[in-house]
RNA sequence: GGCGGCGUGGCCGAGUGGUUAGGCAGGGGCCUGCAAAGCCCCGUACUCCGGUUCGAAUCCGGACGCCGCCUCCA
């Protein structure tokens, strides 16, 4: 079984599931109303490597992940635009998804919108105003968090202590500054909907409880997001549950922040990069390279240079699925199931260290730093003729790169005629030995984008 | 002010009481017509100061520095 940190408890923990042989996950999603960046690549990776993982190893996944679709920001620039909320809402989530595919990251196995689940959301907060843990203001429904004794266990702090660094803004309305927003009451041209407390729309801290508990029931296994979520957000969602009495995640877990410069990468810094952007400058699959080789709780820094890095990593990497004809086994909608089949003799060690790195926390760096191990052995093999070994390390090196979710490619498709004449004439040229005109040939074939190889059977291309 | 985390060789980045992390970059060699790819060899690192220990980068204490959260944020 794996071990994951656990932010509740503060430490690593066995994932102690409430179903044998089934794991439900919920992953706080993305606000949309901009651009998805690097750090919503990041997350979506780390918990994409998670889930492909678990699956991997037999487990039932079940994998949740909202969209906020209603929101101070997108009514703002909604507004700003002069246009629809669920316009706004629509477009920037279709930008999202197409940003998913390009990482390879695969479909949540529900993704539930915020706009469909504001009956629940009623229902929650009607419960939450009966239990007196809610309060009514001039502007719309409160939390008390006075009302959970516990209130801080994700923050790793008491109540006061919180209260005493609390940098919100006070109304005289609300009976302490973390209280927070469960409704608020509705404003002209804004969205709203009717509710016995008064038409209004729902905060942000309320959706993903009634989305988490509707679809994978009380008590479900795993909450992740990015730390920045986990105060206030997912400490006032656990705070509402609790104030409830309903089981809500029994365990937490956060990944850490990308950094620029060694600062956090944030819309509201303006120091970020959309993953389209990234996408439209290198392979996706090296920066899913990048956060596989770091520890998902830490910072992680990208810039021109650990990004650079990555690529050439990645092509050590490509260059070897060429050399052993290896097909990629991860795509965004392929996850890879544990074949024992896959694992010769040869892989066995291999395999257990990948899986004992992985099921340590989620250790990517460390199970990354030994298949990369596992390339060099078989190089090494297929370098003194041991074709078979070599060959079925090599598949196994495949395989668990596609159980993390990173496809290897030999990079040589898309050969056009001309290509296929060229490299024809300089295996004639080099048979002849008319070496001036073997690299005449291939300066041709550099020019129009390709890297030339000369293997055993002859000239080899593949994409520049 | 409170809470949490981090400080590893040129860079990224694991790990850990005594044995090579790994990748990238760099140097040397092998292979190659020359390359590319690959293989071999090379760096001998762990912020600083104390302490524990036969032995600490790894444990304890302190100092310094950096970062995150305490407001929207992945």
């Amino acid at each position: 079984m794996i071990r994951l940190f656990d932010s509740a408890r503060g430490e690593v923990c066995d994932l102690r599931l409430r179903d044998p042989g089934r794991v439900s996950i919920y992953v706080c999603g993305p606000t949309v109303y901009g651009p998805p960046h690097l750090g919503h690549g990041r997350f979506t990776l780390v918990w994409d490597v998670l889930r492909r993982w678990l699956t991997f190893q037999g487990l039932s996944v079940e994998f949740v992940s909202n969209i906020t679709d209603v929101d101070d920001k997108i009514i703002a620039r909604a507004a700003a635009e002069g246009r629809a909320e669920s316009e706004v809402a629509a477009e920037c989530e279709a930008e999202w998804w197409a940003a998913m595919a390009l990482l390879g990251v695969a479909r949540p196995d529900e993704v539930p919108h915020a706009t469909d689940y504001v009956a629940g959301m009623v229902e929650l907060i009607e419960a939450l105003l009966e239990r007196g843990a809610a309060y009514r203001t001039s502007d719309g429904v409160y939390f008390e968090v006075t009302s959970v004794r516990d209130y801080g266990l994700l923050a790793g702090q008491p109540l006061e202590s919180l209260r005493a660094g609390a940098r919100v803004g006070v109304s005289d309305e609300k009976r302490t500054p973390l209280d927070f927003a469960l409704w608020k009451a509705a404003k002209p041209g804004e969205p709203s909907w009717p509710a016995p407390f008064g038409e209004g729309r729902p905060g942000w801290h309320t959706e993903c409880v009634v989305m988490a508990l509707d679809l994978l029931g009380e008590g479900f296994d795993l909450h992740t997001g990015g730390l920045d979520l986990k105060f206030p957000h997912h400490e006032n969602e656990r705070a509402q549950a609790a104030a409830l009495g309903r089981p809500f995640a029994r365990h937490w877990d956060h990944n850490g922040m990308v950094t620029v410069g060694g600062e956090k990468m944030s819309k509201s810094l303006g120091n970020f990069t959309s993953l389209t952007d990234l996408a439209a400058r290198t392979d996706p699959r090296a920066y899913r390279l990048l956060v596989l080789r770091s520890h998902y709780r830490s910072p992680l820094e990208v810039n021109p240079s650990t990004v650079a890095d990555a690529e050439r990593a990645l092509a050590r990497l490509d260059a070897f699925a060429r050399r052993f004809d290896l097909d990629p086994l991860a795509g965004a909608d392929r996850l890879v199931l544990h074949d024992r089949h896959d694992f010769a003799e040869e892989a066995d060690d291999l395999y257990e260290r990948v899986a004992a790195a992985l099921n340590d926390d989620l250790d990517t760096p460390l199970a990354v730093a030994d298949l990369f191990e596992a390339v060099t052995a078989a190089n090494q093999m297929e370098d003194e003729g041991r074709h078979g070994p070599a060959r079925r390390l090599a598949h196994a090196v495949n395989t668990l790169f596609g159980a993390m979710g990173l496809g290897l490619r030999a990079g040589t498709d898309g050969v056009d005629d001309v290509t296929r004449r060229l490299v024809a004439e300089r295996d004639a040229a080099r048979a002849q030995r008319r070496f001036g005109d073997a690299d005449r040939i291939r300066d041709q074939l550099v020019e129009r984008g390709w890297v030339v190889e000369d293997g055993p059977a002859g000239t080899v291309v593949r994409r520049a």
